[in-house]
DNA sequence: CCAGTAACTAAGCGCTTGCTTAGTCTCGCC
DNA sequence: GGCGAGACTAAGCAAGCGCTTAGTTACTGG
């Protein structure tokens, strides 16, 4: 069988990380293997190695990026409190790690459409899960009478996709840090689903 | 001089149509001339005739898409009415533009970082433009006692973000109307600013 | 009726791309 | 102490890229 050294597992490591820079500034397409490889302080061909291609990168980098994201949900929405204060962690969660993660985020969220097919399915179930946890969190706050929502699905989406976007706008050269973006985030969530409109 | 004809307006038409779809499609990078050149129903030399190379193409589009986004979000802040149903205007104009023009949304809102930086500061242009516009909105909303936000920045941004992320994941498959997202739209953006929370 | 010009194409140039091949080096292990 | 295997590179190939050149066709004003 094939094993994997410690030095090895250091080079793919920081493989996904100059992957993640370069998808990250110039998307996926624009970016060369070469390139990738100059970022990690390898020869063109040292990519080679450790992924079978450039798709194959970009999709290690999707997967993982996706599982992350699936766990803070998911303990977010297990913690301690009422379905508002749980909405809250979520929200303030997610936001923030769009800011924090922004590189990698961006590839998770907008360089999905050039994963193949197959890589696409497998990441699209992770995203499904995510979905369904926050609407589950939705219909326990309704059924609680904490929450008032016109449909539980629409304002799932929209409360993922302005998250999501954060992705997008953020800079780590803004003033905002992305705690401070969490914490708005979680009081614009409490908005979007307050009872007594 | 140099005059346009009116075959020449019409294949102009049907190159910048051919580059919204293969743009929006396949990103920027991914898209080749000869694409665009056979989508239109071209030669690949042909595109060049009106268009002096891709990113050209990136920046007409771009271009006329902000500024028609920017008129959208012009005459709904110019409308008769108290603050709210100004805001529900531009809300539901400018969400519903991201759903019934994705394609060219997608490409003004996710190619920009592609476009050349002088082509890019001209369009940024226009987008502190929209930006102004929603602000200060919010601030009559706020100054009339109609509007109660923690931020007014902040919560213009993520008005935006809100309808700009719909681009992301619409689609003409899915069952809602644009019209529907719009007043769906319309009704998020009065609770992210309604006073008395 | 013909000169001028806009609209378009066939062919192709120079370069870059993703990836492969053939080989070197450096370990851990019996 | 040699040998198998993992980690890595120099060189390069076939394909595809953006764009140009040289030329043809179609139309329009005088």
């Amino acid at each position: 069988m094939t094993t994997t050294t410690a030095s090895g597992a250091q080079t793919i490591d920081r493989l996904l990380g100059a992957a993640a820079g370069a998808f990250a500034d110039k998307g996926f397409h624009a970016t060369t293997t070469r390139d990738i490889a100059s970022r990690a302080g390898l020869s063109p061909s040292g990519v080679y190695v450790h992924f079978s291609s450039k798709e194959d990168l970009l999709h290690a980098l999707s997967h993982s990026g996706h599982e992350v994201a699936l766990e803070l949900v998911q303990s977010a929405a297990a913690s301690p409190g009422d379905p508002a204060e749980r909405l809250a962690q979520i929200m303030s969660g997610f936001a923030q790690w769009h800011a924090d993660h922004h590189e990698v985020a961006r590839v998770v969220q907008y360089e999905f459409p050039h994963l193949t097919p197959e890589h696409r399915v497998d990441v699209l179930a992770l995203r499904k899960q995510i979905d369904s946890i926050v609407r589950s969190v939705l219909d326990e706050g309704v059924a609680a009478g904490q929450f008032s929502v016109d449909d539980v699905h629409h304002t799932a989406l929209a409360l993922m996709s302005l998250c999501i976007d954060v992705a997008r706008w953020y800079s780590p050269a803004i003033s905002r840090t992305p705690a401070e973006i969490g914490t708005t985030y979680a009081a614009l969530g409490l908005r979007l689903v307050a009872a007594r409109g």
